[in-house]
DNA sequence: CCAGGGGCGTTTTTT
DNA sequence: ACGCCCCTGG
């Protein structure tokens, strides 16, 4: 008795079925990895609205990332149409930032708050932590940043802090007083910061419960995706959502006895899969899903095992690291796609080897027909990029880095972006504090402080306390500055708020575009020109960083015409890491075991397999620590589709110095039988390794990796060039580029990987990665024919030669590691 | 007030 | 090894 058309539910199994077609206050949907819950949650709400079930504005579907959102968003499009306007589908994050602003009058802010990012925030308790001497009693800024997110996250403040703490205790004293003031000062900036978007919204539920009776009887329907990293209060905010509407003014008889319902509460549906809880961290609660069906008696809860994404051999070893979480609800993943090909493992010497390994064999699959944009690699921290970069260039491969130091977390664009804040909200102490010395204009600290005191005793804006410049009394030089300056934010103010040069007869009070006020900020203050006229390359990029964000602007004015400065900064100030992946085509794609989440690829590479750094060091001594990455590993595992390469490197180097590595115990709880391994790490230290065998070999089992033969396989020879091959310039030549003939002639790392950013930003194609400034290998002449010599694969001969210029790629096949692509310009290679 | 050099802390993950 | 912060000298 479907209620719902067929076409929603075709293909679908048993159990996907019902979790579209239930209906009830509360259903949990067990998704494990791959199992369709996207594709689930989708046709759960076309279904409420080709039913007639619902309206599309009772619709509220919450993610974590705006990619996850954007992708919904899509896809519900895609099955009925435009009747998906005037959903809500956005983040928590988003969906706050929407409500706070339409309600943030109501309780001292206004529409116009600024939104903290951590380096926002960071800045100011930085200042307070000076001003309250707190290191002194060992409290750090990124400590007392830490413990306030982590309280604000359980929907404390200071005042309840204040309640529970332990008073006789200095440090707790002195840190009391810091947040107390941080909140002070969020309050008289106008401005929230990400764990505010959320408290605050739960705060003004509770204590206005006519506006969360507003937005109750507006959703009926609530679906939260990811429930397994909700904190709790992301869990309080769905709790307040989905309270049934009670008869308030029953309730002023003060006998709860009348406080009748008179509305049911809103559906929630909750997809999750507690084993891909990876953000403890940052105050996720596994119990909120765990605990579900306690906190919604009656809930239906739909398990969904079934995996449409990978091959058995790869769920196999997924399930097998998983296993080992004692503390878990019992999944069985299978799949009918058959087993696929085994799990590809490598062990390098250094990180510099593991690099090269993973750049051949991405080389491998793109010559197997494989796209660039299907391949990832994967990582634990950030700083592993370094080497797989070097590597990934030098090899002519296409690729980008997701996340790491991102665009707008870049100085020179957040000063730009500080001049929209300030426009925005002139209150905000931290966006004027920045707009005053970039660029360098003679205005300093002192000349701030006296102004910010003006303005807290005149009780204007940091505007206004500008314009006034003549009353405080400054030098004329510094004093003409505050002035010029006072002034372009007035125009651009003016520009910002109604009519950007229209002026005929009905005065436009529609807002100009946001690229052309940004224009005028830059204009006015030479910022690029400025930045041009500086010597050191790296200010080149800056500019060119700026001129980025003029054409984001322009964007998103297209995108949203008519809206104005605070929906930018709203966008701005949301976007995250995994938002980047869009254009994905043609690269490689990099990123943490963290970003990846959510998405997947035919092939994968998870690199650094190593202890201490997978599990991470720093998880090892936290309670449930451990457990927390091995769900780490199994999202890296369950990300891959048909091809897993896992790698590690017997020795690392970290904080500039080299040390043993040991490889994961998660490696070792992946059964045998499902890796292949190239060079396994007994293999590594037994065949020329620094280490004896015993500092390298894995506990428990002894022998498991030791000097087993590595496994036929096509390309056993190749290992040899990984390795041993040229013994003479191997894997230590690599270790130290810098060293000898060819190698001097290369720049640093930082100056390749500049060129190399330059010129994808340039082209756009690849590979055309290096500026003619360099000097190298760039007038090597070759030709097909020629014989060569490489200082890692040994001689060769030249096959064939592309691209033009700095980016031309000769095409060799050596005679140890067989075809190979190099970018002539930065690869170790010589005419002989 | 600012530029450049030396010293120090850093690397867990992020909305 | 790197980047950021602080300090000094101009």
């Amino acid at each position: 008795m479907s209620l719902l058309s067929n076409d929603l539910l075709a293909g679908m199994n048993p159990p996907q079925r019902e979790a579209v077609e239930y209906r009830g206050p509360a259903l949990l949907i067990v998704a494990g990895a791959g199992s369709g819950k996207t594709r689930v949650l989708t046709h759960r709400i076309a279904g409420l609205i080709q039913n007639r079930e619902a309206w599309p504005s009772q619709i509220l579907a919450i993610t974590f990332t705006n990619k996850a959102a954007a992708e919904m968003r899509e896809r519900v499009e895609q099955l009925i149409g435009q009747a998906s306007r005037g959903m809500w589908i956005s983040t928590f994050h988003s969906a706050c930032v929407r409500i706070l602003r339409s309600e943030a009058e109501r309780f001292g802010f206004t529409k116009a708050f600024t939104i903290y990012d951590s380096g926002d925030s960071k800045a100011l308790i930085k200042r307070l932590v000076k001003q309250h001497e707190a290191d002194s009693y060992g409290l750090t800024v990124s400590s007392v940043m830490g413990r306030i997110s982590k309280l604000k996250n359980e929907l404390a403040d200071a005042e309840s802090f204040a309640r529970q703490a332990n008073m006789s205790d200095p440090v707790e004293r002195v840190f009391l007083e810091i947040f107390a003031s941080y909140e002070r000062e969020m309050r008289r900036a106008n401005a929230f910061d990400f764990d505010d978007l959320i408290a605050q919204t739960v705060f003004l539920f509770r204590s206005f419960p006519e506006v969360a009776d507003t937005y109750r009887r507006r959703f009926r329907h609530i679906l939260v995706d990811e429930y397994q990293d909700t904190n709790h209060a992301q869990y309080a905010l769905i709790h307040e959502l989905t309270r049934p509407i009670e008869d308030r003014i029953a309730a002023n008889d003060r006998s709860p006895a009348m406080l009748l319902p008179v509305m049911d509460a809103a559906s929630l549906t909750v997809v999750g899969d507690s084993d891909q809880s990876i953000y403890a961290f940052r105050g996720a609660d596994i119990r909120n899903i765990s605990e579900f069906e306690r906190d919604f008696p009656g809930a239906k809860v739909v398990l969904l095992e079934q995996n449409y994404r990978s091959t058995q051999n790869i769920l196999s070893a997924a399930n097998a690291v998983i296993g080992n979480n004692f503390d878990r609800l019992e999944k069985h993943l299978f799949t009918t796609a058959g087993d696929g090909q085994k799990i590809t493992g490598f062990t390098g010497y250094s990180q510099h080897d593991e690099a090269r390994f993973v750049a051949e064999e991405i080389e491998d699959l793109h010559r197997q027909g494989m796209a660039y944009g299907d391949i990832a690699v994967f990582y634990r921290t950030n700083s592993q990029t370094r080497a797989l970069e070097e590597l990934l260039i030098r090899s002519a491969i296409p690729y980008r880095v997701l996340g790491g130091t991102k665009f707008y977390e870049r100085a020179e664009i957040k000063d730009a972006m500080a001049y929209l804040t300030s426009l925005a909200n002139p209150y905000d102490p931290i966006a004027w504090s920045r707009l005053l010395g970039a660029p360098k204009r003679g205005i300093g600290p002192m000349a701030e402080a006296h102004l910010a005191m003006f303005q807290e005793a005149q009780g204007i804006s940091f505007h206004e306390a500008m314009r006034r410049a003549d009353e405080i009394g400054f030098g004329p030089k510094v004093r003409g500055a505050i002035l010029e300056l006072g002034g372009l934010l007035e125009r651009a103010m003016r520009m910002a708020l109604g009519g950007g040069g229209a002026d005929a007869e009905g005065q436009e009070k529609r807002p100009a575009p946001v690229a052309e006020v940004l224009k005028l900020i830059l204009d006015e203050t030479e910022m690029i020109e400025k930045l041009r006229a500086k010597r050191d390359p790296q200010d080149e990029a800056r500019a060119e960083n700026l001129e980025e964000l003029v054409s984001v602007a322009r964007e998103f004015d297209v995108r949203n015409p008519g809206a104005g400065l605070l929906e930018f900064l709203t966008e701005v100030s949301l976007v995250a890491a995994a938002d980047e992946l869009d254009d994905r085509s043609g690269t490689v794609s990099l990123m943490t075991l963290h970003t990846a989440k959510g998405l997947e690829f035919p092939a994968v590479f998870i690199t650094g397999v190593e202890e201490g750094l997978l599990p991470h060091q720093m998880s090892v001594d936290e309670v449930g620590g451990v457990n927390e990455e091995r769900r780490l590993m199994y999202v890296g595992i369950t990300r891959a589709r048909q091809r897993l390469f896992i790698t590690l490197a017997s020795t690392r180097a970290s904080y500039g110095d080299i040390g043993v590595a040991l490889p994961s115990r998660f490696l070792q709880e992946i059964p045998d039988h499902l890796i292949d391994w190239r060079q396994s790490p007994g293999e590594v230290t037994s065949r020329g390794g620094t280490e004896s065998r015993a500092l390298n070999a894995p506990r428990g089992e002894g022998g498991r990796y030791g000097g087993r033969p590595s496994r036929p396989s096509g390309r056993a020879e190749s290992s040899v060039a990984f390795g041993r091959g040229g013994a003479s310039s191997g894997s230590a030549a690599l270790a130290e580029p810098a060293s000898g003939g060819m190698q001097s002639a290369l720049d640093t790392w930082r100056e390749r990987k500049r060129l190399a950013k330059e010129a994808q930003a340039a082209g756009g194609g690849f590979p055309n990665m290096v500026g003619a400034s360099i000097r190298d290998n760039g007038d090597l002449e070759l030709a097909p024919g020629d014989r060569i010599r490489h200082e890692d694969y040994g001689e060769g001969r030249v096959t064939g030669i592309t691209g033009e210029g700095s980016k031309r790629v000769a095409h060799a096949v050596f005679d140890s590691v067989g075809e190979r692509k190099l970018l002539v310009k930065l690869s170790p290679i010589k005419k002989i």
